[in-house]
DNA sequence: AATGGTATTGAGACTTATTCTCAATAAGAA
DNA sequence: TTCTTATTGAGAATAAGTCTCAATACCATT
């Protein structure tokens, strides 16, 4: 019933919050299969609510203190999307930004290196580096065919 | 003493508010002359004091009260960067994405027809039309030359 | 298995940015 | 000038997120 976990992904989150001298509490483990398991990008509130059903314990405050320490050791991805609370993901999968659907607010994932490599290029024509950037498209589905 | 304010501006704004049966008040004046004055991009905490200065009786409200209209007049912009209350800017500039410097905060605008383009290529790819994006690079200072 | 040092926790107070409420005021049409 | 009603200031309310602190529970060591 209940999506198999891969627990693999999981470990590899152990490992890095214990290599940093981290303690695996139940609350972070509970969070870090929530996260495991999200194929979408759920904000705090909705992550407090998935974990509270695998480990009733886990308080906000918790999933909130978890999820900055998952993303100082690059765990997890933050996105502070237009007039809403931050969304997360895990960073297992490979760098990439987003398209909002505004009506739906679901949350599509694309790359362009070819976009990637033109930020860099601006940048650098203004004497500046990349550290990090956003890119977001807030876009309406294309009624395609007849109405 | 005090820089030369091009009315004509404000008088378009005025323009554009009166158009849809709103009223011109005194807060809304000094508010108006502030953004048109304003060649950063303030936050409303800011636009506040300066608008202070012009007229004593402004009220931290009314600015924000006045920006969220002007936004839905398309007068001035709302740009809300990472982990920093919103920045406004009039909308008198054509249309440019921003580089933020992380170190002094200070906002570099440039435009990229191509980026645009690749963007609302990506958006048609994925079956959407891009209404609005968000582009903006956080950077930093090339070191050039010695050290 | 028991112990102890200390990282982590839950509950709730706090902060920050912004919006809302409501009675008082003031545009601007008549 | 008068009247209608949009707009205002002051401060309460809200939303998202952070902080405080005493209690708890990891986990290295015995």
């Amino acid at each position: 019933m209940v999506a198999d976990v891969d627990d693999s992904r999981i470990q590899a989150m152990e490992e890095a919050l214990r290599a940093t001298g981290m303690r695996m509490t139940r609350q972070r483990l509970a969070l870090l299969q929530v996260l495991d398991e999200a194929d979408d990008h759920p904000d705090a509130n909705e992550l407090h609510r998935r974990a509270q059903e695998v480990d009733a314990t886990v308080s906000l405050a918790t999933v909130y203190r978890t999820l900055s320490v998952l993303e100082d050791r690059n765990i997890v991805h933050r996105h502070a999307f237009e007039g809403a609370p931050a969304r997360f993901e895990t960073t297992d999968a490979p760098h990439h930004d987003h398209i909002i659907d505004l009506d739906s607010r679901e949350i599509v994932e694309f790359t362009s290196p070819e976009i990637e490599r033109l930020q860099r290029e601006v940048a650098r024509r203004h004497g500046y580096e990349v550290v990090s950037h956003r890119l977001e498209l807030y876009c309406r589905k294309i009624k395609s065919g007849s109405a």
